[in-house]
DNA sequence: TACTTCAAGGTTTTT
DNA sequence: CCTTGAAGTA
């Protein structure tokens, strides 16, 4: 039965329900700008989930709505919360109005879509692809080859370092000088080097017809800078809105800018507490200055109830962000109780926290909670490692996400550079890549061939043409047959052929093809699920999937797992129960980030969005001895490691303070009433 | 010119 | 530890 008043706004409190009305008026004027300071666990998503239903629901156009969130995963679950909000006033018809919510992606998603339409304006082949962070990063390496940057005198920084500071230039739209000064010191006499540098490596984009990421967003607000383009394009969409808009950068707020320079309908949520990608230029400067950029001043609503944690969680993340340095907006409140404290526990190494988590996990099971409601949270991808050894010795299915990825396989990478190739024949990166492969081809035969093909109208068939190359022999043959077939065949199955093709190559490469291959048939199973080959490898590209597993495949959907991820990866999620791993100095913060005061408070909000995933159990882990690296496998040299400096002893107070496992039984003589229930229900376990 | 071997250096988080 | 570059060999 269908809801005839607005009955699906009464689950809100004052303040979402504010956010979610604002600026709709019965005429449908579009409203003034909206800035929502939404706190860790306050409803943040469903707040703007109701608020597009709303909007929809009074008529709004969903066609004409553009909704920019983090990761499509973001986007896809804000689609489905808003038809079930919908569908309760709309019925059926909720499905079709949600269905054309088509405008909802990530910055660069969206940006990708918008220059291959509006390609010919700009005076751009449509049919560009899109290079990676390693992609950008081998390019670069070639043009700095080529300049004669590899045999300097004093080393040259590195080719992922070169590309880190020619990202942060474009995203934070500052000149390069600036950004040697505060984030490359010791890069700063390479000024004009890295000039030199970036012109060629943009030439060399240009000329291949390839965009990377940055791009992506540098090209979109290029693009709008014209103000014909940006009134066309931003006329096409009544509403924007924008969710984790702390960690956006500068560029970005460009561009919303430029297509909404009244800030008539557009809507930006966030956090500054949870603000933790400025290594990625993002600045909490676009969520502050947000309201002033307009006339009037941007309506702010401020939501600061949590619903997710109990108190005493509340209360200890509080602790921690309390000490950052400046701050803007307000602690956190709950109405969830309990007595039970979150936990500091301290263990002798890596190996007892991983024996730690176990026990814990599989007792949390055992009263009944789910693995996946269960989460190990860490700072670097590494730190998971000996829990993934426990984990797999104990037989309990993990997914980890964040940190290396399918798609940065070798093997991975070489099937998909073939398609790549195919796609766009001027994408040399691709092609290199591709050539490689071919025994008796290195990178002088490599670079010939492509000099003497990706100049061609057709470099495809000029490939075809030229005279076999001297050692490559059948594989040549081979090759280019493979490749013909390619252009003509029919998507999805260029894919099977290419791994038909691959296949002997792999096997003569590498040692575990087997694993490989099976890699192989998955990625073949993903791209079934693609409509065209541009869009796969798009949508590859901009949004890999980003979880690895123990096992090979993706988890089947109904089965438990415990889930590993990077705080970072983290980020919007809860968990009834939250392990936090290396809560130690050199961990929580990072070596390599306690260089400067923003970069360490960067590191203590991370901490802070570790501890609010949790709802109900949160246990940080200290361990106090960590093995070093590089000695023999039982070698016994070692560093201790003390208790982060973001919970420094008068916050302790707020932690139930445990030493794992106890010294001696005499120990364990505070008796617990969950330890109580654990034995019991162990006993019975005994039978079962 | 391609491929192998060996030493040294960097080493986070991600669209 | 894993990647990258340099030197040596077929």
């Amino acid at each position: 039965m269908a809801e005839t008043t607005d009955q699906y706004l009464e689950s809100l409190n004052p303040e979402q329900r504010r956010a979610v009305e604002h600026g709709i008026a019965p005429d449908g004027t579009i409203g003034s700008p909206l800035l929502v300071i939404a706190g860790a666990g306050s409803g943040k998503t469903n707040t703007l989930a109701h608020r597009v239903a709303h909007l929809i629901i009074k008529g709004a156009d969903p066609r004409r709505m553009l909704l920019m969130t983090f990761s499509r995963r973001a986007a896809s679950e804000m689609t489905q919360r808003v038809e079930r909000i919908a569908r309760r006033v709309l019925g059926d018809k909720a499905g079709i109005m949600t269905d054309a919510l088509t405008w909802a992606g990530t910055f660069h998603g969206i940006g990708a879509r918008l220059l291959r339409e509006y390609a010919e304006a700009i005076c751009f082949d449509p049919a560009f692809t899109i290079h990676d962070r390693e992609d950008s990063a081998d390019l670069l390496n070639l043009v700095r080859h080529e300049l004669g940057f590899s045999k300097t005198e004093t080393r040259f920084p590195t080719k992922g370092t070169c590309l880190a500071i020619y990202s942060r230039c474009v995203n934070a739209q500052a000149p390069l000088e600036a950004v040697l000064g505060q984030h490359y010191p010791w890069c700063s006499g390479w000024a004009d080097e890295l000039k030199q540098l970036f012109a060629g490596y943009v030439e060399a984009k240009q000329k291949q017809n390839v965009l990377d990421y940055d791009d992506l967003l540098l090209w979109w607000a290029q693009m709008v800078s014209d103000p014909g383009i940006a009134q066309e394009i931003g006329g096409r969409f009544d509403h924007v809105m924008v969710d984790e808009y702390q960690d956006t950068n500068r560029l970005q707020a460009t561009i919303l800018l430029a297509l909404k320079p009244d800030g008539r309908g557009l809507t930006v949520v966030g956090d500054d507490a949870q603000s933790i990608y400025s290594f990625r230029a993002a600045t909490v400067r676009n969520i502050l200055d947000f309201p002033d950029h307009f006339s009037p001043r941007a309506e702010i609503v401020t939501l600061d109830r949590n619903y997710r944690s109990t108190h005493p969680v509340l209360a200890a993340a509080n602790g921690v962000i309390g000490l950052a340095r400046e701050r803007f907006t307000k602690n956190l409140w709950t109405e969830r109780c309990s007595a039970q404290l979150p936990r500091l526990v301290t263990v002798r190494d890596e190996a007892d926290q991983a024996r730690y988590i176990v026990e814990q996990v599989l007792s949390n099971r055992e009263q009944g909670s789910r693995l996946k409601e269960q989460a190990v949270l860490f700072r670097t991808s590494s730190h998971s490692g000996p829990l993934e050894v426990e984990l797999t010795r104990r037989n309990i299915p993990f997914v980890k996400f964040g940190g290396l990825k399918f798609l940065d396989a070798a093997h991975v990478k070489d099937v998909l550079a073939l398609l790549k190739f195919v796609e766009n024949p001027r994408d040399r990166v691709a092609g290199f890549r591709v050539l490689h492969l071919l025994p008796g081809i290195g990178p002088a035969s490599a670079q010939r061939i492509l000099d003497q093909t990706t100049g061609m109208a057709d470099p495809i068939s000029a490939l075809a043409a030229l005279p076999m190359p001297p050692r490559a022999g059948q594989d040549w043959t081979a090759f280019v047959e493979t490749l013909g077939n390619i252009s003509y065949s029919e998507w999805p199955a260029d894919i099977e052929r290419i791994r038909l093709w691959y296949t002997p190559h792999l096997e003569r490469i590498h040692e575990d093809a087997e694993m490989r291959l099976a890699d192989l048939l998955q990625l073949e199973q993903i791209a079934s699920g693609y409509p065209s080959r541009e869009r796969f490898l798009t949508e590859l590209t901009l949004d890999p999937p980003d979880a690895t597993s123990d096992r090979s495949g993706p988890p089947l959907r109904d089965e438990d797992y415990l889930i590993l991820s990077t705080i970072h990866s983290a980020k919007g999620q809860e968990w009834k129960s939250v392990y936090a791993l290396n809560v130690v100095d050199g961990c929580m913060p990072s070596d390599l980030g306690a260089g400067t005061t923003a970069e360490l408070e960067e590191e203590r909000r991370l901490l802070y969005v570790a501890m609010t995933r949790a709802k109900d159990d949160l246990h940080l882990i200290v361990p106090q001895r960590f093995f070093v690296h590089g000695q023999a496998a039982r070698g016994d040299r070692h560093v201790y490691a003390s208790r982060t400096r973001f919970i420094p002893d008068h916050l302790v107070k707020l932690f139930d303070r445990q030493t794992w496992p106890a010294a001696n039984p005499a120990a364990r003589s505070t008796p617990n009433q969950t330890v109580q229930i654990d034995i019991r229900e162990r006993m019975r376990g005994m039978w079962r």
